[in-house]
DNA sequence: GAGTATCGACTACGAATGTAATCGAAGGAG
DNA sequence: CTCCTTCGATTACATTCGTAGTCGATACTC
């Protein structure tokens, strides 16, 4: 199941705030995105086709449920792109990180503990 | 600049092998993809068009040349792959990759190094 | 109750994408 | 020289994607 990358937006919206319905969607997005209500109706229906929402009826609406996890769909599209673009090989990608982003002490810090665990 | 997955499967095998004709790129190719022939010169065409490839005569055919730096074009995918799944947090995105591509043990060791370097 | 705003369902439509086929010129095989 | 292959250039075409508009039904406003 593929998501697209305006569909990720809303997807995201909806994994900080499940079962809001399409108004909310799009409050929570006015701040960052321009799109007209149609759109994001357009873009929660090929979700839900997709199987990557669930609704429940609210009166004569939908709110709509993720129904994949975040983190499930991080770590297949973190596959994706490794292979993708670094030919399957993770390691160079975490120099790019520290690179394009600047990861934080807290960031540093976290990874320190990561491989710590990982060496075991 | 956008470059497709399908054009991205050229670049690689330029970045790889610089400098081939299209009848090269299929050759390379053949035993992962199953692109005709056209298919391929198209794509390649598509990438001249955006200006990632440039073109050297050779006879009366084309040899390819990648116009942009491989890891130039990983800095970018990365950030906005970073900031369109990972919400612009690199530190996660870490977990993931030893979680879901499994880092060796050479990776394990280049990470740290990677990070000795980073705090100082 | 009449007009207006809103809902979901369906439709629209141009650009990008994947996947080629056609065409005219140029080279190689015989 | 003639036929077949291959090249780049151009064209094709279904699907997906981004970005909405229309429509009939319902709910809310006065």
């Amino acid at each position: 199941m593929q998501i697209t990358p305006a569909e990720l937006e809303i997807m995201n919206v909806l994994w900080e705030t499940p079962g809001i319905g399409a108004s909310e969607i799009a409050d929570t997005l006015k701040d960052d995105k321009t799109w007209n209500i149609r759109t994001i109706k357009t873009l929660v229906g090929r979700l839900v086709e997709k199987g990557a929402l669930t609704t429940e009826p609210d009166g004569r609406r939908y709110l709509y449920v993720p129904a994949i996890e975040q983190v499930a769909y991080q770590k297949t599209e973190t596959r994706r792109f490794v292979d993708r673009v670094f030919g399957g090989r993770a390691a160079p990608l975490v120099a790019h990180l520290a690179d394009a982003r600047g990861l934080t002490d807290q960031d540093i810090k976290d990874l320190e503990d990561l491989l710590g665990k990982l060496k075991k």
